[in-house]
DNA sequence: GGCTTATCTCAACAAGTGTTGAGTTATGCC
DNA sequence: GGCATAACTCAACACTTGTTGAGATAAGCC
């Protein structure tokens, strides 16, 4: 039955290996700047493919699916997230600036860290899977991953959950929008004017007039 | 040369006199429902006429092209931009909640005027022409159409461009991406713990300490 | 050299898109 | 009634989309 030699001798690889060409991380970075820039609808295979110098096939046959592409490019950003969830420890007083500093700062430095949060920002509105991904990330990677210890648990977790809101918000302006108004701002100038009101979420009571 | 009867007689018109159906309201108030729930890219044409009962050939006849339809559904807010552009007016004390207010009410209301602000939300990622509008929106409308006698000109457009990117970053969490913090929170207790924040965008100095 | 496996290209499919043109039905004026 | 015009439907177009299968080339082990 058996030949003179077996098909696989015992877990021991044979032929040629994989990852052995770039090709893989050279369409993987096509595609975090074509989704950051054209979102998940707009963005096509035979785009992203001839971005990357590529055939369109080379790219199902690496990620399978246009969905599962996507994913790929999302699932590179755990440093990011760290860095704007702890801002939300340390003194009170500051609380306002660092968290502002931390978000703001994330979006304008390295592609690869911003790249991603924006094609998951532009790919929540077509998308339900980055729907859900933009939604954990604002609400519980933000504040479920430290025991959030400034006050009561869910006071907290609205006052967080609008502040980040609030700061997304500022984001589209700049980046996805372009509000003349906010890109023109340099970025120390528009955390001067912006960390105010985040500290003010964060902290004030909650305005129990009546209108 | 000319029959007994001449072609048009001088501006009178003649045979079915148009907008007799009420197929063109049925068809926009359908296109509006779609654009706010799917955007610009994942609303089609056939889904649209479906939704009126109509052949998608009838929306093109109406309309012309799918832009032209987009920027039908666009063009029905003033109403709803005066309101948000008035709130900027009135005692500085309670200008945060009045814009608060403003912003939020109107996106909670009336579907004929927050559905065409949602679907210009949802398509300014994808579609030029909406993120013009978008832009112009935060920008011009809530500023320029007023004399803006709070401060010095550019540095109120700024505060006031920061401070509606922010609204619209809640409307954004609540709306669009729903998280659950700001879905489950009634628009009263909302208003209250964003006020704050909004009024010291609106008012507050900018914080020159240096980090 | 052979053999096995991975990387990569080519051509094509099936489905869905906006859009068009011809033809049909309904409405209103003479 | 007849006639002009609008409202409306049907079928098809040209194109783009994600995805697939077969085949060619290259790399690593014997």
């Amino acid at each position: 039955m058996s030949t003179d030699h077996d098909r696989v001798s015992a877990g021991r690889p044979q032929g040629r290996r994989p990852g052995a060409s770039s090709s893989r991380q050279t369409i993987l970075d096509a595609a975090r700047s074509r989704f950051a820039r054209d979102g998940y609808a707009g963005s096509t295979i035979r785009k992203i493919a001839d971005d990357a110098a590529v055939d369109a096939s080379l790219v199902m046959q690496f990620f399978g699916t246009k969905e599962q592409l996507f994913a790929a490019v999302m699932s590179i950003t755990p440093g990011a997230l760290a860095r704007m969830a702890e801002a939300f420890d340390g003194p009170t007083d500051t609380l306002g600036e660092r968290v502002t500093r931390a978000y703001l700062g994330v979006w304008e430095g390295d592609p690869r860290d911003s790249e991603p949060l924006l094609a998951m920002l532009r790919a929540a509105i077509s998308n339900e899977q980055a729907s859900a991904q933009v939604r954990e990330f604002v609400q519980e990677r933000l504040l479920d991953a430290r025991g959030s210890r400034l006050n009561n648990d869910t006071d907290m977790t609205l006052r967080a959950g609008i502040a980040a809101s609030m700061l997304v918000g500022v984001i589209v302006g700049r980046r996805i929008v372009q509000v003349p108004a906010l890109v023109n701002e340099d970025l120390e100038a528009l955390i001067a004017r912006i960390a105010p009101g985040i500290h003010a979420i964060l902290t004030a009571q909650p305005e129990l007039r009546q209108r």
